[in-house]
DNA sequence: TACTTCTTGATTAACTCAGTCGGATTCTAG
DNA sequence: CTAGAATCCGACTGAGTTAATCAAGAAGTA
């Protein structure tokens, strides 16, 4: 039931980046600095939110990073999910990452207690992530 | 944002227990060839809920464990914090084992946006988790 | 060309997870 | 009182994860 370092710096991060949104593109080393992360580790989370199509960079002088969608459209279960991934606390649970669970006697069966208790805790996870956008959580905002 | 196999097969060795309970004790070898755990871990999950209080055991032939609490005063959130910590994925939201962050920029400001969402994010398991009893849950009910 | 910045992959130390093992203690049965 | 059955307890292990760090390369700007 934890949020790695790397989301949670990931989120911290994607802050700035929401704030300069249509502005300014932002370096590595501003983002690390104003948020207290680790230059190199803030480096590879930053690339990983680049592969994952969220945002674009350049090179060189001048160079950085910019987020490429709206902070509206994005939400934090899509971060979370990237670089932490599936939110469910179990496989066999997640809509995302589905995982038969293979040591479960009730596998297989109509109803498995585990099952129905962490898929409900699934649900309110993903529930309040997914419709929670960067547009909010850089606002503050107590949820939309 | 995931539960242990040590959680989980503790849940699942609570539910024979649960069963059994005001009837019969039951030995670590019974509970685990039922739930299919390896009855070496299963041993020291066992004695971890009985250090918290909510197994007593016997020793020598005719030995076993027996549930100490009725199973509708015994909460799913208990059982996993027991097991495996507080139900909060970042410590500066857990209400039971709460821990300042030291490296965060929003620190000790009146609010945080990391705070803000796991807050409602810890909120809503805990919500689910601390009212859901092993007797619930044994039973399989979706929900009291 | 020089310099700056991102890109990529390798490497690491510390830690956690999931499980195993060996021996000690306590209980019952005979 | 002894044998055997069960829990108790601590130490150990191997694999994997986390949180970084490092070095070298590619691309953009002046």
């Amino acid at each position: 039931m934890k949020l790695s370092k790397k989301s949670e710096y990931g989120l911290r991060a994607l802050i700035e980046l929401t704030q300069a949104h249509g502005t300014a593109t932002l370096q590595r080393h501003e983002i690390a600095a104003r948020q207290h992360i680790p230059v190199e580790f803030l480096e590879q989370i930053l690339l990983a939110l680049k592969r994952a199509g969220l945002l674009s960079s350049r090179r060189g002088m001048k160079g950085g990073y910019t987020l490429i969608k709206p902070p509206d459209e994005i939400s934090l279960g899509q971060v979370i999910r990237i670089l932490d991934g599936p939110l469910a606390p179990i496989g066999c649970v997640s809509k995302t990452a589905y995982q038969k669970c293979s040591d479960c006697p009730y596998a297989n069966k109509s109803r498995c207690p585990v099952q129905s208790v962490m898929g409900t805790v699934r649900d309110a996870i993903a529930g309040i992530l997914d419709h929670y956008t960067l547009a909010d959580f850089a606002a503050g905002s107590p949820k939309g």
